[in-house]
Parts: structure tokens; sequence; C-alpha cells
DNA sequence: GGAGGGCGATACCGGCGCGGTATCGTGAGC
DNA sequence: GCTCACGATACCGCGCCGGTATCGCCCTCC
């Protein structure tokens, strides 16, 4: 039994008559009964009773008919899944991320544009460093990573695209000297109290601001180390010392807290997305091209 | 695509190689390449990675995987659903009949085993007369008819079969002088007051009592009509006279009633079956096959 | 009642496509 | 680097689908 077996059997019941059933399924008549009677036969079943003036559904046969519908249907139906998969329509991504994509406004972005275009895509949140998100990768537990680059290991299997950047800028308390100027650079800086993240975290950043200072005739004292963008803006507000924070956090207000720009910083936070070389998911491609545009618009909506 | 393409593409997907699907299958490899090649050309989507030992389901793949299984499982069953029609093991039968047909003890039986060997079948009942079955049929308002033979019209669109008999016996009062005797003649009744059926309701049935006793030499003193048996048995119980009828409603015992056999008599309520000539519905024929095993048992079971 | 028309069935033909064999291209592993 | 295993490709033959021509039947209409 085939498909088109049940496709003709179906135009028949529907029209009761050979003839017109033959027309709308553009072939000629003898074939269609050729066709019905093959059918019959397969199944040993009877489906018509043929008159002198077109068929008639037997008991079996309308109970048949039903059934070829749903039938149809659903092979149909199986073909549509199938085309939506493919086209990244549907289906399930897990993604591992640092917290950096979350108060970048990042991932926040492109969850809601697939809440809001692709519903019927799961995305699973796991947030990780980036070496567990390695990890994670080789082992299949997730489909695609948001990291800050460049990755721990540029391994041959992983694929890395950039997808945002975020400049360094300064906290400082809002009574300190330098909050009253509106510019000023990096050198200006060498006399302070710094609280920073630890290494651990993210040593290329770190390892960057490091050598900018250095670059500027100074290695900056540090008084406090701090993992968290809040910690260190809080141990600000509290008069410790001045801190790097990415441009992003200016959103979140604090007491006695200013935020200024060092115009030759030149430290970015980098976001990349990376994937397992040859993987082919639509899912994760369509992942992929949705964070590299919101990636690009971001930065102006969320700098204010 | 057809269902092969789908049958193929399962094949493929549960071995992930091409060379083991085809074995199962029952064809060579090159075919089988080339039909799943076919199947991703034709819905537009590829469906397995094609790698140096063997294939992979793509994501698309995975997911028109158990769309297919529900396409072959769905044919398969619309297959059986129509076989099992076919041999009348599920539908629904329409049952006019009259009165007879239950006390008789026939239809009662043949509902019970319906129950139980056919249960998928929906079996809906329709007391009504002759007439009325027979219009019931005309109309296609019912399947079959269970009626006293022969019918009002034998025309040439129905087809009658018999399926019971019950000969009728007298009911007397357990004071009467008969009521003493084990075994008498038609003629011992000449002198009886009789309460006896309306002729409208089986003319045949009547017009045989009449006949017979004509025959004996008498014809016999109705003092009473009545339809319904119960009454006539109750009117005897009131001393109004004798009644005959059927065999089965000894059953009933009731007080002051006795029953007794008329050696000549020879008077039976005849039940059949009716269904238009030409109606081939399986669940009919097994109906009318039930009712003849069942018409032709029922006898020793019910006239202990 | 005979002729005509409409319907499905049958007969027969041609071409496409399925399944066959032979062979190639290509990674993976020893 | 050679070999083996696997899928892809090339090519072939036959079976089956769909085509046209025609038949047989029944109903209708004059």
């Amino acid at each position: 039994m085939e498909l088109r077996h049940l496709r003709y059997f179906v135009a028949v019941a529907e029209e009761l008559h050979f003839g017109r059933a033959a027309a709308r399924l553009n072939i000629a008549q003898p074939p269609l009964s050729r066709q019905i009677r093959d059918l019959e036969r397969e199944i040993g079943v009877v489906l018509f009773e043929r008159t002198t003036r077109g068929a008639e559904l037997t008991v079996a046969g309308s109970a048949f008919l039903s059934e070829a519908r749903l039938t149809l249907a659903q092979a149909e139906r199986a073909q549509r899944t199938a085309q939506r998969a493919a086209r990244g329509e549907t289906g399930r991504l897990r993604v591992g991320f640092v917290e950096a994509a979350t108060h970048s406004g990042v991932l926040p972005s492109v969850l809601s544009f697939f809440r809001m275009h692709l519903p019927s895509i799961g995305l699973s949140l796991f947030e990780m460093d980036a070496l567990q998100q390695s990890e994670a990768l080789r082992d299949g537990r997730v489909d695609v990573g948001l990291l800050h680059s460049p990755p721990l290991d540029a391994d041959r299997w992983l694929r890395v695209e950039h997808v945002h950047t975020d400049p360094m800028i300064l906290a400082v308390p809002d009574t300190h000297r330098l909050a009253g100027r509106a510019r000023f650079l990096l050198a200006d800086l060498s006399a302070e109290s710094f609280a920073l993240f630890p290494r651990g975290g993210a040593p290329a950043m770190y390892d960057g601001i490091i050598a900018r200072c250095r670059a500027a005739g100074f290695s900056p004292r540090v008084v406090q180390e701090a993992a968290g963008w809040h910690t260190l803006v809080s141990l600000v507000g509290a008069g410790v010392g001045v801190a790097f924070i990415p441009r992003s956090l200016r959103r979140f207000k604090q007491e006695g807290v200013a935020y200024r720009t060092v115009q030759d910083l030149d430290v970015n936070v980098d976001l990349s997305a990376v994937w397992k070389r040859g993987d082919r998911s639509p899912v994760r491609e369509r992942f992929v091209t949705t964070l590299r545009a919101v990636g690009k618009t971001r930065p102006r909506t969320s700098t204010t």
C-alpha cells in the first residue's frame, strides 16, 4: 500500500464517481479504477460498490475513509515538521553563557526575539564559565556557548564568532576629584587605589588592563579584589577606590558612584559565540544569526 | 512522497547504516541510497549526514523520524480498520423488532453474544411492528428487522430468513377442568370462553388459530380481546376464560394460571429476520448468522 | 421496446522509475 | 601509505503506472 492508493481512494470516496475523481487527480479513469482494484485486493476488502451510475462506499470503505484521511494528514504533517526543523523554526537549543551575556543585554534581547518570532523553539540556559562551556560543548551537553573572547582554548574543533563589544569605563566615587572632570586619560589614574576582578575570571581582559596601565607609565595599586561587577561598584560607592567595569553596567545607578570614560583605555569586554565546528544545526545557526544582529544594535540602545 | 520512502527512511534511521538497512528491507544498498536522496530532494530537507562509517540523523531528520513512524502506524491502522469492518467486527447496526423477539429470548441472547464477542459493534434497538419495520428498512432507518413471518409485504426488495419458532400453548385457570388433564385436543375447547389478541397485531397467526378451530369443528367464542400477552395471562388468572399464548411465556408464572399443550393446535409464533435485498453489510450478515445459531438453541433452554 | 448515453471494467501499449550489478571516491584505522 | 568499509554514482532491465481504445451494462428517453 502506498500513499498514492490513499490519495486516489479519498478522491473517489469524495466524488463517488470514478470519472470525476480521475479528472480531479489529473489522470485518466482506467488507471484509477485499476489502482482502486489493486488497493482492494491488497488489503482484501471491497471498498466500493460499483453501480451503473457511480460508486458507493461499502461499510468497510467508509471506515477506511476516515483513517485514510488521517494517514494523509499525518504524512503531510511529517513533511512540514521536517521542513520547519530544517529552517530552524522548531527544536531545542541548549545555551551556555557567562554572566556578561546577561548584563550586556545581548542574551535577554535574543531571548525575547525568539519568544516572539520562534516560539516553538525551546531554549535551555546554563550559566557557566568559559572552561565549563568548552567541556559542555565537547560532551554535547550544550549546543552553543556565549563567552569572553578569545576563548581559553581556541581548538580546531570550535568555531568562534564575535558578537558584541562592551568598552570598559571607570567607576569613581562622585565626590572624587575625577568625577568633576569631563575627560581624562589613563595616566591621570596613576595614583589611584583600584578595586579589580580576580585574574582567573577573565585573564585576557585582566592582562589587557594591566598592560594598558603599564603603557601609561604606572602599575595599578589594587587594594581589593572582588568577583562580580556589582560588588566592585559597591566597593567604589564605599570609597575603597576606583574600578573598571563594562559600560553596559551604567544602567545600574548606585548612590555615590559616577561613571566616566577613560579616553585611552581601549579595553573591551568582548562576547563571542562558540559551537562545534561542523555542527549544522539550523536552530544554532538561527541563534547565532540573531546574536549577530542583536550584538550590533544593542550598544546603542543599552548605553543611553 | 510515498509510504515506501517513509519505510526506507525509518529503516535507515534505525540502523544508521545504509547497508544494514538495505539488507533489512531486502533490497540492495544503491537503490536505498537513491530513494533517500529522492525523499530529501522532494521535501527539501537533508535528513542524514553521511559519514565514512555510516549515517547520522540531522536535527530535521530526527524530527521527521517520529512523524514518519506515526504515519506508517496510521496507515497500518487504516488497513486493519477496513479489514475489521469488512469482517463485521466493528460498526453499527440498527435493529427493528417486535416484542416477541424479546420474550422469546432470541434478541436478548443475540445481544449478550454481541456484547461478549463483538464489543466494538454498536447496536441500536427500535421496537416497532411489522409495517413500521418495512417502512424503516425502506427509508434506511434500520438495517435489519425481526418480525413475525410471513411479513406483511413479501416484496421483491426484502430478504426474509426464518430464525425462530415458538409453538402456541393454552393458558387455563388452574381450577379449570382442563388443568387436571395431562393431554387434550383442540376439540375439547369448543365450549370455552376465549381471551384473544386483536387480529391487527398478527393477522397470519390470528387467522391460523381461527382456521384450526374451524377444522376442529367449532368457532371460538371470544369474550375479550386484549393486546399484549401478559394482559391475556392476567385475564385468564381472573377467570375470564382461556387463552392461546406462545410457549416461551411459560417462564412468567402467574398465580392461578396453568399452561397446557394442545396436541393438535400446531400454530406457531414464527420469528424472521428481514433486510434489504442486496445489502452486503458484514455486520448485518454477522447479526443474522448469530440469530440463526441462537434461534436453534434457544427453544431447548428457554422452554424448560 | 429499441436506441442512445453514461458509467466502470478490460485490453493493450509506452515510458518512467524502481531495484539490480558493477564500480568509484573517500575517510578511518592498522 | 595501504587497506577496508561505506555511501555515491553509473548504467541496465523489467515491472508498474498512466495512457488510449473499447467493451459490457444499465438506465433513460423517445
